[in-house]
This record gives structure tokens, sequence and C-alpha cells, in this order.
RNA sequence: CGCGGGGUGGAGCAGUCUGGAAGCUCGUCGGGCUCAUAACCCGAAGGUCACAGGUUCAAAUCCUGUCCCCGCAA
């Protein structure tokens, strides 16, 4: 098939290699403008425009896609089918009705559960058994569409927002191949979401990360998990930012003492929260890099009693 | 030129302001103690103090330049 694909991350990037490698013909690739980004601000390009950029494959960065030009622009390719991975940003009924065989989203979660922008933390953060990916044929709506294929990821004990992701992004690619040959056969069934079940979530904002020792030590080890490895979850101690990266819980303490430091020894360093303990196993400090609590306990002296957050 | 922290034996840090013998907590190796140990005792090895210049009788420390790592903001 003519393909036009928009995208921006990473998650984006292992779909569009997968459709370049299933022998589809990717005439356009759209992807977020580059932005000044990290350290001194530098102009930086999407993950899918360097992909398409290494693969030699024109890119489009309209800064709204919703102008009336754009879909003009668009057209000049005669897309057959318009893949849309983690784009961020929705698309004009012009556009939806451009290609032949539609406008086909690749979603990471099991619709209508999670729509929205940040569905991979949020599965791990409510500490969800299973996730997944979507494909739909895209409305007009926010991940509304109705429903081509989907598969289950189950999750590990110990996944994190970056594992899911990763994995996530193997599913969706191989997914999306999948669907666009079930379009090409004529052999798609689309099925309508049970509106009713929907869920919706936003991005993830930096400051969800700060810790609540308030909170139950399995709800925070989830966020961590979350979290991990953006924005990360975080902390207060000693005046800087102690970014936790991974911790286990522990039962017992005294949920008047949520927040203190109960115990410290040259291996392990657990905290009270308002159900059972947190048990902190990788940190960093602010400006230091992440380690392991046995190499952060050999340089800071952390006392017993000690009040974080 | 967005703001800021940092590069010191294998690990994490102190020492830098107020130049003048390489320190702390661990790890490693050897020995001892012990039923045993991640515990304790004794001993040892291991460092171009990121790199390059400069100042000085003397630089981890002061000055100049470079490289690398990290936090924040966006």
């Amino acid at each position: 098939m003519r393909v036009v694909f928009m995208g921006t991350p990473d998650f984006a990037v292992r779909t569009l290699e997968e459709i370049i490698a299933a022998g589809h013909e990717v005439a356009l690739v759209v992807t977020q403008p580059d932005k000044p980004k990290g350290r001194g601000n530098v102009l930086t390009a999407s993950p899918v425009k360097e992909c398409a950029r290494a693969h030699g494959i024109a890119v489009y960065q309209p800064k709204r896609v919703r102008e009336a030009e754009c879909t003009a622009y668009i057209r000049q390719y005669a897309p057959d089918i318009i893949i849309v991975a983690a784009f961020g940003q929705i698309l004009p009924k012009e556009l939806l009705e451009l290609p032949k065989y539609g406008c086909v989203n690749v979603h990471a979660s099991l619709l209508p559960k999670y729509r929205g922008a940040a569905p991979i933390q949020w599965a791990v953060i409510n500490g969800d058994a299973v996730s997944g990916i979507t494909t739909m044929r895209m409305d007009e709506g926010l991940d509304t569409g109705d429903i081509i294929e989907q598969e289950e990821v189950v999750l590990a004990e110990d996944e994190t927002g970056g594992s899911l992701f990763a994995r996530l992004a193997e599913t969706g690619a191989r997914l999306c191949v999948h669907t666009m040959q079930l379009l090409l056969e004529g052999k798609a069934v689309c099925t309508p979401q049970d509106a009713s079940q929907a869920t919706h979530v936003g991005t993830i904002q930096k400051q969800m990360g700060r810790i609540d020792w308030q909170q139950p030590a399995i709800v925070l080890e989830r966020l961590i998990r979350g979290l991990n490895p953006w924005p990360s979850a975080y902390t207060c101690c000693g005046g800087k930012t102690l970014k936790i990266w991974r911790a286990e819980t522990q039962p017992g303490g005294d949920p008047k003492d949520a927040g203190r430091v109960v115990s410290v020894g040259k291996r392990e360093c657990r905290v009270q929260t308002a159900e059972g303990i947190l048990s902190l196993k990788e940190v960093q400090l602010e400006g230091k890099k992440r380690m392991d609590i046995e190499a952060f306990l050999r340089g800071y002296e952390i006392k017993k009693g000690m009040e974080l957050g």
C-alpha cells in the first residue's frame, strides 16, 4: 500500500520501521515540528523524523494539521491509507476521508480503556494485569473509532513504563502491519467501542511523580514503576530532589511515621508510608547519577527518623 | 550563549573558599575469630586527584581552555 505515516515518539518509530520492512511504500512521514530540547535548548527532531530521514522518506511538519492547507498538502501524496501512531494531534474530517482505506490508529491500550495521551504509564500505575494494543479506524473523536484488532500484553511483576513502552511498541508495529493486510484483503471487521466502558487518561505531568507518603506503599511502588524512566518519581531529601527509580514494598510499620526513614543500614533504607513500608532500591540525587541504594548509602549519611518529602 | 550540580584507588563521597604529607564509608586480597555470617578483629594491595596549558619554591586546591556525566527549565 501507499502509506502516509503520522507519528512522533519512539513508540511510533517501531511501527514505521515495520511498515517499511513489510514492503509498503511510505510516501510521506508527518511528525511534530522540531522543538528546543535538553540542556542548551538544542533544536531537536522527533525520533520519527530521524527514522524517516534515515530511510530517505519525505517529512512534513505542520504546526497544526487541522489547517486546510495540510490536508491539501498530504493529498498530493495520494495515500491508500494513513497510519497514525502517537502523533499528538487530532485529524480533521477531510483528512480522515482522504485515503481509500481510511486512517488507522495504533493505540497502546485495550480500548475503550485508556483513551488519550498516556495509556502505557497508567496501565502500570494502576497495577493492571493486562494491557495491549488496539488498531482502529479513526473518527473525529479522541480514540473513539471502531476497533479493527486488539492484542493483549501481560504485565510483568516488575514492569516499568519504559519496559511496557518497548513491548507495546513491538506489538503495535506487528499488529499494525497485520491490520493493514486485513484491510488490503477486505477481511477487516470493525467493531464499535462500548462507550459506556470508556476511560480517559491525560498526559503525564512531571509533578505526578512527587511522592505522597500518605499513600500506601503498594500504590507508591506502582507509581515509581509507571513513571520509570520518565518523568520518574521523586521525593525531597535534605533539601534536594531525590528520584526513586526502584523500590520494594514491605508490610508493617506505624502509619503515623509516614514519610520518615524507619531504618537504615549498609544495604537498606526503609521509609514508612500510610500503609506498609517502602524499601528504596535505586535512587538518584539531584545532579548525580542514578545508583543502587548500597552505593548511595556509602556516600551519604541517612539517619533513622529523617523525614522525606 | 536558558539555570545549576559534578568528574579524587573497584563503588559512593570528603578535601578545593583559607595552596604545603591521598582522607572517609565500603569493596577486593591475605590472616584470625565463629556452628555460621552480609557480624567482629588484624594486615595488605590498589590513585595520571577528567584532560591540556599557566601561576608558584610547592597545585586535587588558584587562573585559562577542552572533553565527559547529571538535575532543573523548555
